[in-house]
RNA sequence: GCCGCUUUAGCUCAGUCGGUUAGAGCAUCAGUUUUGUAAACUGAGGGUCGUCGGUUCGAAUCCGACAAGCGGCUCCA
């Protein structure tokens, strides 16, 4: 898109955004406004309305209003308005929300909220260490504090749509109270608005928590806890084929499998850091004898501990252990969602011990695995350089020195692998290093948080890591931690919506199934034998035998997914050659080409090996 | 955790104003049929209506607490 439609889509948007604050204005008088920015797809705007909520029933009433206001086509008009003037037209109008800001504005220049951005509180720039001045737009009977930019005229604002209502603090702080958030999607045409809603509404029919019931590949239980995803058979077999990628992949570049209990002492997480920040989310166990215990929320400490178990000379590192493993965090209930957000999950660690010098050799090892693993699957990758804040240093350990040294180690690799492609991660680092986060993006545009590759200054120094150098002095070493899918859980959150669950034959879990066309015994018999055949080269095969209809049995293995499905009749047993059925996304060969048993298991079985996307039928 | 919404059979959903034995489709099971590439026919079983408590002569229905889920917020080693 060109960078001016982008800037006409952006001013329709937030125009959107007061067009529906006015609206809502209109509907509701005694409501007090907070803010209404622009958004992914469109805006939303925080609401007040005292004791009263908004529902989604409100939805079609809001949206007559705003067309009432965008037919009207009034001209959004700017002024400027000295600080004092402004606070007294916040408090004449009784809204306390844009009077805080205001009132923030004048006393520091900022409001420092995150989510504000400074164009919505007519900031000029960062540096500007006091407001003279505030900018506000008016169309028709509505006035709002705002820096614009606005269309010309409320007719002028493209198609849109209200979307969804939910709560959201004001100014993002939990302690502060809780607004109404109204959501809308805005474009600049009819045409793309139905294109917009007909992704949301695919994203609905892929959506992972969907398929895993669909395909039977995970159910959660009321009396086992939310959060605590149980995997099926089927689910059980995609986590161990995608487990078997990464870990064949990590021992090629010489990875060594360890493996640790999934309890701990307190005092490991003393020494790691990790208490200090994270008590509360952790699973916490005292023994009989009154020990303070906890599940692993992660496994570094146990890591090192294998690592610190002896000398270790210079000349063993790096030393790199993998280990792909269950961890347990006691998240907050309404974080959790579908496999996204787990109280339960297998983790796909490693952790690299290793000298200053060795970091970039073994990141860019790491990094070849990453985009080995997400290639293998058509995602796209962005990089993202995850480093600390230096407002926020209370939120780190260790010394600003060693941040900056340590982030320049990872910049400079990313800038070696991308150039300047990577997005600015201030303040996303991890408390105890800076990161190289990856997102991938999926089949419908969506990023979502994968990959990572952490290095970590702090662990080694809390647990006394060391090896001995050329002159026989402790050398404080370094840790690298890296988790390719992050965890099978949110990798598979992402990957079964970027597949729609149809996945390629190395990974369905079930690769073929052989219908049989009645219930004579010749023909069980005969599909019995088939599936013999391939059970032997290692395939995931079943047969369906039932006394059904052939065309209801197809159904049944279309609506699994299955990548080949095969009826067995007369024909068949009479020719020796089957006419496989192949899902449709894979098409690439002829889809029903007479082949015999041993071509057609041969061809399914190099395919089960190769970690190939497409038929090669 | 916070705000709002939701919870009826394995799944998707109906169930009026509080009123007898709570319904449908799919799935399951049984019988009939012996089937040629996306749904054969007939019948049956399956529910303490998320849980606990309250109001009421009477609760799937009204109220409360708790649990789980959904949309966000906050958090994310």
């Amino acid at each position: 898109m060109a960078e001016n439609q982008q800037s006409d889509l952006h001013a329709m948007r937030h125009s959107l955004a007061h067009i529906m604050a006015a609206a809502i204005t209109h509907l509701w008088p005694s409501v007090k406004l907070g803010v209404g920015p622009v958004v992914e797809n469109g805006f939303y705007y925080d609401i007040d309305l005292g004791d009263a909520q908004l529902s989604d029933e409100d939805f079609p009433k809001i949206e007559a209003e705003m067309q009432k206001i965008i037919k009207a086509d009034q001209p959004f008009e700017q002024f400027v308005k000295p600080i004092d003037e402004a606070i007294a037209w916040a408090k004449d109008a009784t809204q306390p929300y844009k009077e805080e800001l205001l009132n923030d504005l004048k006393r520091a220049g900022t409001t420092s909220a995150k989510d504000l951005d400074g164009e919505e509180l007519g900031l000029a720039s960062e540096g500007e260490s006091k407001v003279a001045n505030v900018s506000f737009y008016k169309n028709g009977d509505f006035t709002d504090l705002c820096r614009g930019p606005h269309v010309a005229s409320t007719g002028k604002v493209g198609a849109f749509k209200i979307m969804r209502i939910s709560g959201a603090y004001w100014r993002g702080k939990e302690t502060n109270p809780q607004m109404q958030r109204v959501y809308g999607v805005g474009f600049s045409t009819e045409k793309e608005l139905h294109a917009h809603l007909a992704m949301v509404e695919e994203a609905k029919k892929r959506d992972h928590r969907k398929l895993g019931q669909e395909l039977d590949l995970f159910v959660f239980s009321d009396l086992i806890g939310g959060g605590l995803p149980l995997f099926t058979p089927r689910g059980t077999i995609l986590r161990r084929q995608l487990d078997a990628f990464v870990q064949e992949m990590r021992d090629e570049y010489g990875y060594q499998e360890v493996t640790v209990p999934h309890i701990t002492k307190k005092d490991a997480y003393i020494a790691s850091g990790h208490w200090k920040k994270f008590k509360d989310e952790l699973f916490r166990i005292t023994t009989r004898e009154g020990h303070e215990f906890a599940m692993k929320p992660m496994n570094c400490p146990h890591h090192t501990q294998i690592y610190a178990a002896r000398s270790r000379s210079y000349k063993e590192l790096p030393i790199r252990y993998r280990e792909t493993t269950m961890c347990y965090r006691d998240e907050q209930s309404g974080e959790l969602s579908g496999l996204g957000r787990v109280r339960s999950f297998a983790q796909d660690d490693a952790h690299v011990f290793c000298r200053t010098g060795q970091v970039e050799e073994e990141a860019i090892k790491i990094w070849d695995i990453i985009d080995r693993f997400y290639g293998a699957f058509g995602f796209e990758l962005k990089v993202r350089f995850s480093s600390h804040d230096p407002a926020h240093m209370e939120a780190y350990s260790g010394s600003e020195a060693k941040w900056t040294t340590t982030e320049a180690q990872l910049l400079n690799i990313i800038k070696q692998k991308v150039g300047e492609e990577y997005l600015d991660g201030v303040g996303e680092a991890a408390f105890y290093g800076p990161k190289i986060d990856f997102m991938a993006k999926d089949a419908l545009g969506r990023e979502h948080q994968v990959a990572t590759i952490q290095l970590d200054f702090n662990q080694p120094e809390g647990f006394g890591l060391t090896c001995v150098n050329e002159q026989g002095e402790q050398e404080r070493v370094l840790m690298i931690h890296a988790a390719i899918m992050g965890s099978i859980e949110r990798f598979l959150s992402v990957y079964i919506e970027h597949a729609a669950g149809k996945f390629p034959v190395w990974l369905a879990p079930e690769q073929i199934r052989i219908v049989t066309l009645n219930q004579e015994e010749q023909m069980v018999a005969y599909a019995t034998e088939l599936a013999g055949k391939a059970q032997k080269l290692g395939l995931r095969v079943s047969i369906d035998n039932d006394n059904e209809s052939v065309g209801k049995k197809i159904r049944a293995a279309e609506l699994m997914k299955i990548p080949y499905t095969v009826v067995v009749g007369s024909n068949e047993i009479k020719t020796g050659q089957l006419v496989p059925r192949i899902r449709k996304d894979m098409e690439v060969g002829e889809q029903h080409e007479a082949r015999t048993v041993d071509e057609f298991l041969k061809t399914v079985a190099n395919e089960a090996k190769s970690r190939v996307n497409k038929s090669s039928l």
